[in-house]
DNA sequence: GGAATAAACTGATTAGACTCAGTTATGAGT
DNA sequence: ACTCATAACTGAGTCTAATCAGTTTATTCC
């Protein structure tokens, strides 16, 4: 075998396999009982690791909600970036970015508030949140990119309007208040107020 | 004595002594050490009741948060639609509602971060939440108030526009990568999203 | 005054996130 | 092959918010 065809050593794939077991079973366990519900210890037990190795690889149960779902916000960001573009008007462009990420929050309501919490409140030097925020960003730049496309507002001005969006999205998502309200009527509440964002 | 000089019983006067007492002691605690560094056992034993007791005028730590936090909350409201009155620009006066709210909250950033997390994630059924959540919409009608105040807007999106605003806000002070900004740089990222939704 | 009823109180106990002192596995150097 | 150093792991233990079965205190009604 080449040189770099193993690069990695039994330590490191070991490492591998557990943050593998470890994400798995969290979100198993997470989908079907709801962050809530599950418990760290259980957690380990299906990862089949000791109590204290999970807090080697996530710092807080906040942070294993984190490690769980960027993968499925990304995906959603991914969808929506894609819809955006064959759609003419600025504002329905807009929406088409937005409806994923609602639609993908909202699968299990309470973790979907949860992560939202965690993303506002958490530590943002550890790695799953700094990620999360690395995702909003991308999120931002596809919605200013979609505010820009048309000459109509400026590079900053687009920038600022694509804060104010995930802004509205992120508390309509997330207040207590809205807690129960459907994805339509969510993502109705959220084109309302951007509706006053789009460019005169 | 008249029937109505003491309409009060002992029962009912023990109960707001007791109230009383659980709101100093939570106040001076969370003022000194801030909210985290403070066990609800220091405060049961400062009001001089039972660990029980507490939970029976506060379900919650973070509702004992609110019930201490409402109060000040409320007078900077109080003092930004006062000064807002005398500010002729309509951006000016929107802000000198928002920077007595900003400065308020920043007084200790980290009890001022908790007190907006319990605002959007906490329960809406319990009373000193949802005494923050009428705050809120004071703020929200003021902000419209002045919005509306030139009739160059409606009243549907002056109402709109100011709901944007205190999401923006609520944001702009809750997250945490914002922990660590001055009051000054706060407000001004703020005030520069917002200029953005001026009536033009 | 003295039951009877209900409201208010209590602290020992529980549950669950997280820690840490001690142990084990891996890899590097010889 | 055999140290030695270090990274990774472990579960008993800690800390603290919150609960609840049992107790005290106030009020009502005779």
């Amino acid at each position: 075998m080449s040189v770099a065809s193993q690069p990695l050593g039994r330590r490191e794939r070991n490492k591998q396999q557990k943050l593998d077991r470890i994400t798995a079973a969290a979100s198993e366990l997470f989908a079907e009982h709801g962050v809530e519900d599950v418990t760290t210890q259980q957690i380990a037990d299906k990862a089949d690791i000791g109590t204290g190795t999970l807090f080697l690889y996530a710092k807080t149960k906040g942070e294993l909600l984190l490690l769980v779902q960027n993968t499925h916000y990304a995906e959603a960001l991914e969808r929506g970036r894609a819809d955006a573009e064959s759609v003419p008007d600025v504002l329905d462009a807009v929406m088409s970015i937005v409806r994923p990420i609602v639609e993908c929050n909202r699968i299990q309501v309470d973790n979907g508030r949860t992560y939202l919490r965690e993303m506002v409140f958490g530590d943002p030097t550890e790695p799953h949140h700094s990620e999360a925020l690395s995702i909003v960003a991308q999120t931002e730049e596809a919605i200013a990119a979609v505010l820009g496309r048309d000459g109509l507002v400026s590079a900053d001005d687009a920038a600022t309007t694509a804060h104010i969006v995930t802004a509205v999205m992120f508390l309509s998502m997330a207040v207590s208040l809205n807690a129960a309200l459907s994805i339509e009527t969510i993502v109705q509440d959220i084109r309302t107020q951007i509706s006053l964002l789009m460019p005169r």
